[in-house]
DNA sequence: CTTATTTTTTAGATTTGTCTAAAATTAATT
DNA sequence: AATTAATTTTAGACAAATCTAAAAAATAAG
């Protein structure tokens, strides 16, 4: 079965809000795709049609089984895509999300498998997220960007997504080095600034772009992937 | 100006139709869109309005400048991205066009140009067709396709575009090698086939599928390209 | 446990691209 | 030149995706 663009954005961002499978309600997937909740309601009657999801009114909706391969084959393109943009044709990081949302559209098994091939069958995406296999199935994700850390958990820097001199000196001067314990103590909202912990000992204020360079490795704790 | 997947289809079609500025009927487009008259001409309206065709009712219609310059921008990208499936993908000739038709849409001039730049700027695609650039400019096509060779002019054979030995035995079986002059004598619409005379002697029959690999450069004759 | 507030859904309208059927125009034929 | 045939355009309708405003349901507050 295929499927609109616009069937394609609801899909993944349904996906998205209803990580290890909560239930999602109306408003926040519309604040997310910047529409009305009317037009959110309209959709789920469709994608209930569909049979992708399961939806009673006024009671929230989430992503069935069906919906989920669904969402987790767009992921899929959208990462491999991302991958060849910065990759292959010398994007930087922040440059490629647009596109990639319309890459992401494009209808082809054949054409985004020979593009995995080509790209060497990458586990990651450029920020470090994992991309499905044609399967469905996500490698388990060892490390995750900064900026997605739960809040409160011990884990280590395992890896800097940068080799700017001007980085590693800001790094050198917070006294953060690859295996540095970190743990995140509050997120200021306002300019998306983070206070963690480094080595259990010092309390540093990283900002927003600088978390976005940073990976970090869950310590201790099995993570309950789904 | 930005346009959609809809229009962009509409201006790549008459700007094929109208191959040296000729006037285009609304019929031809119907039929090379697989739609009907009326919707065509909803379209041209729109297309007219946004200043892209000369256009009065009942006396057909062309692009302008302006659409001219859109339809080889839509060219340009067509032909890059079958480049890049057939190079970089291994996908073969017959098998480009349908994923290229999706691709010519994504909106990104940096794509584009960055897609131009890693497949080397090449002048031509792998059917032969040339590639315009980022200008708009198109390289003079020193041989086409034998499928688009006009009939009764003298030609050579310039290229073959497979290196397979079933077709290098057919060739030799018919006497064709590369220098050979060729004259296209008759099209049969049945089975696309056409009939030739081959170094001014023999006549052969060559099939659609042979013709699609063969490239043809017109002898004597200046091309009169616009 | 009613009332107020928030969230969600319905109703009705709009835009884009499409269609069929009928009317208008041009081209062809006797 | 008058009539027939073909082409093109208009008129009106429909499906997809959206909107605003109003109604319905769920949640929170007094």
């Amino acid at each position: 079965m295929s499927f609109t663009a616009t069937e394609e954005n609801y899909i993944k961002t349904i996906y998205q809000l209803q990580a290890y499978d909560k239930m999602v309600n109306t408003n926040s997937v519309a604040v997310t795709l910047n529409t009305s909740a009317a037009s959110v309601t309209d959709m789920l009657k469709k994608l209930k049609l569909k049979k992708l999801l399961v939806y009673e009114k006024y009671k929230g909706f989430k992503l069935n089984q069906e919906g989920k391969k669904t969402a987790l084959s767009i992921i899929r393109k959208h990462r491999l895509w991302e991958t060849f943009l910065v990759n292959i044709l010398q994007f930087k990081w922040d440059e490629v999300h647009e596109v990639a949302e319309q890459l992401e559209h494009i209808q082809s098994n054949q054409l985004i498998n020979h593009l995995d091939d080509f790209l060497g069958n990458p586990k990651f995406d450029p920020h470090g997220d994992p991309i499905p296999d044609a399967n469905g199935k996500m490698p388990v994700q060892e490390q995750i960007n900064l900026t997605k850390f739960p809040i409160h958990t011990l884990g280590e820097i395992s890896a800097v997504g940068s080799q700017s001199a001007d980085m590693l000196a800001l790094l050198r001067h917070k006294n953060i080095e690859l295996g540095s314990s970190i743990l995140v103590e509050q997120i200021f909202p306002f300019d998306d600034s983070i206070e963690v912990k480094i080595n259990n000992k010092i309390l540093v204020n990283i900002s927003a772009k600088l978390a976005q360079h940073l990976f970090v490795k869950q310590t201790n704790y099995e993570s309950k992937q789904c």
